[in-house]
DNA sequence: CAGGCAATAT
DNA sequence: CATATTGCCT
């Protein structure tokens, strides 16, 4: 046996997050109805297609090492970030908190913070505009989501105090949940939220491929706990293969729109 | 260390 | 062009 056959595997290995970093999350952060708010949704979700049921929502985050995809900030999940954003009031609306609660597979802090971000900026130009201000393209997106009332007030009176977190082991939970979500859910949480890669160019076209979906359907049936990093890079390089090296990822929640 | 924000990179 | 990354500050 050459090293050689096994080239890939150990790189890929030693990228693995070492079991200790897998860190079980057995409760949640989110106090119940809040989650209860994110959760019940009385109408189902024709967007998504009716094929992708609820399970089977793996796709972890990838070795540490490893770049990820461009996340592709559908109408949807920008909904879900600003609901979160909405339900947590604008003192608690910080990136982590607000990736916690939107609790989409894959998404990272760094996506939340660079999409909160402009978010602020959008925000800041209607207030200031009044009509004045433009709207670039950047601002279909914000667009497609109504923006809560007083977000645009820089008013003292946020009110809604959120129901509350825990604060106490926040660093740890936190910092576990994406990991955590993609293997164990918590059975009070089902699995309601799936990551699909969908593929296509983000920036040639103004509309998606819609190509196909990614759907990890299948699991390591590795005994040792880590994540399922070997779905995502096989779908990242289906991607790479099918579009030349532009890869985007999308995250679409299953439910909440 | 996490957050916010502007500049810059891809 | 949309998102990521970086730098500098709080």
């Amino acid at each position: 046996m050459r090293e050689d056959e096994s080239d890939w595997f150990s790189r890929w290995e030693q990228d693995l997050p070492s079991p200790d970093e897998l860190i079980p999350l057995s409760q949640s952060l989110i106090s119940p109805d809040l989650a209860l708010a994110f959760d019940i949704r009385p109408q189902p979700q024709p967007n998504s297609s009716a094929e992708f049921a609820a399970d089977s929502s793996d796709l972890a985050e990838p070795a540490r090492t490893l770049k990820r995809p461009r996340l592709v900030w559908t109408p949807q999940l920008h909904k879900r970030f600003v609901d979160a954003v909405a339900h947590l009031g604008i003192k608690n609306a910080v990136p982590k908190t607000i990736m916690t609660l939107m609790s989409v597979d894959g998404l990272t802090r760094e996506n939340v913070a660079s999409h909160l971000q402009k978010y602020r900026l959008y925000l800041k130009r209607m207030q200031g505009g009044g009509g004045g201000g433009s709207d670039p393209a950047t601002d279909r997106l914000f667009a497609s989501s109504p923006v809560p009332a007083h977000f645009l007030h820089p008013n003292r009176s946020d009110h809604f105090m959120p129901s509350f977190v825990p604060v106490a082991t926040l660093q740890q939970q936190q910092q576990m949940a994406a990991v955590a979500a993609s293997h164990l859910q918590p059975p009070q949480f089902h699995h309601r939220q799936i990551a699909a890669a969908h593929f296509g160019s983000p920036t040639g076209n103004g509309k998606f491929d819609a190509s196909f979906l990614a759907r990890q359907t299948q699991r390591m049936s590795t005994p040792t706990l880590h994540s399922p990093v070997g779905n995502y890079v096989e779908d990242l390089e289906s991607a790479n293969a099918a579009n030349g090296g532009r890869a985007v990822l999308t995250l679409f929640p299953t439910r909440d729109d």
